[in-house]
RNA sequence: UGGGCUGUAGCCAAGCGGUAAGGCACCAGACUUUGACUCUGGCAUGCGCUAGUUCGAAUCUAGCCAGCCCAG
């Protein structure tokens, strides 16, 4: 009997093109759409589409509760705290190889799949399955995957990772005459309207955000802020405050209710402590890896040191803007992941 | 009141007789499955006001206005 898939569907060009491969590769399809913020009324129509045409089963997972208790009270929870959350990281972790892994079981799937960018492979080296980073580099979104637990690894599939590029996969789309195949990238975070986080967090945080002072390292006053949650570290935009050089906000000071900022040299250091650790190999202790803070930013060498609740990470050059609540995560030189963590 | 200094975009600021640098802020795009960062483009027919000198004035001159400092 062939081997039954729970493939996640998001209308977009990437799954609806997994699916292709799915079935070509001859595995028993079930293409499922998850209903998370109840903005999906498209996606779910593209999807369904997608698999009548292919002759899939198409299933609509309503896990608008979890999504709201799991990621977005999370989001507000770490705004709140000044922290800079990616809630991505979350949802994946929760939800899409959190929840969506337990349906599959439920539904008798041997195997989850999904569009992501990113590779399993089974690793000599460790002995075991592992995630590597995709061929198509600029795609790639192993970052955000190093939250899934070692075991379930075995039980993933990314049909894409065969692929150097998009435009590639945008060909098989074509080719099989999908109508998303042209269909914009999506981009942002999906459950903020208009792409206006700030505003969402206003309208669902129990207290309103104070306002306090933005000033210098030295003590100088330049301004006021409207509330920690409008800011970020390293974030140059919306101070409303001008100087001779440009400023960076430098540090949220919770207790005092202020931002800190000054040049942008300030901003790069060379450590940083992570909690919430997920490891997907062992590692030792001292290891020395490669280290990502933030999705669009380089590797770069580090050293990585098991303490009591979390790790130490020491650079080999400084990093520009560690930001609190951004996940840290580490690769061997081969590009394989080993875990992460949020940064704290 | 006398003496001195200053007045260039929302802010800071260059220019010192040849036709308004730059930075900050702001706006618009690009990039992007987070927030940032970054990149590209936009942003003073006008230099406190009014006269004058000059082929030509933000630049020189005079008067006025405003602010700051020192003296009384």
């Amino acid at each position: 009997m062939n081997k039954r898939v729970l493939l996640g569907m998001s209308g977009g060009v990437d799954s609806s093109t997994s699916a292709i491969l799915l079935k070509e590769k001859g595995y028993e399809v079930i293409g499922c759409t998850m209903a998370l913020h109840g903005g999906e009324k498209q996606a779910i129509e593209d999807a369904k589409k997608v698999c009548e045409k292919l002759g899939i089963k198409h299933v609509v997972y309503d896990l608008q509760k979890d999504f709201k208790c799991m990621v977005i009270q999370n989001f507000i929870r770490e705004y709140t705290n000044a922290k800079t959350p990616n809630p991505c990281i979350e949802c994946n972790k929760k939800i899409k190889f959190g929840k969506f892994y337990e349906k599959a079981k439920e539904l008798g799937c041997d195997y989850i799949a999904t569009g992501h960018y990113a590779k399993v492979e089974y690793s000599k080296k460790y002995n075991q399955y592992v995630l590597k980073k995709s061929n198509e580099e600029k795609k790639d979104q192993t970052y955000f995957l190093y939250t899934i637990p070692k075991e379930e690894i075995s039980h993933i599939i990314f049909p894409l990772q065969d692929y150097n590029s998009k435009e590639e996969i945008r060909k098989v789309a074509e080719k099989n005459e999908l109508q998303v195949a042209n269909k914009k990238d999506s981009q942002e975070v999906c459950f903020i309207p208009e792409n206006d986080y700030q505003k969402f967090l206003l309208a669902n945080m129990d207290k309103l955000p104070k306002k306090g002072n933005i000033r210098l390292k030295s003590g100088e006053v330049l301004g006021k802020h409207n509330g920690l949650i409008n800011y970020t570290i390293g974030q140059r935009k919306g101070l409303g405050v001008s100087y001779k050089y440009p400023l960076y906000v430098l540090e949220l000071d919770v207790k005092n209710n202020e931002v800190i900022v000054g040049k942008e040299e300030d901003l790069y250091s060379n450590e940083l402590f992570a909690t919430n650790l997920n490891w997907q190999v062992d590692v030792k202790n001292n290891l020395e890896c490669l280290a990502k803070i933030r999705y669009r930013s380089k590797e770069a060498k580090a050293k990585v040191l098991k303490k009591e609740n979390g790790v130490e990470v020491i650079f080999e050059t400084p990093q520009r803007a560690i930001t609190k609540g951004q996940s840290v995560v580490f690769y061997d030189e081969d590009g394989i992941v080993l875990g992460g963590g949020i940064i704290s």
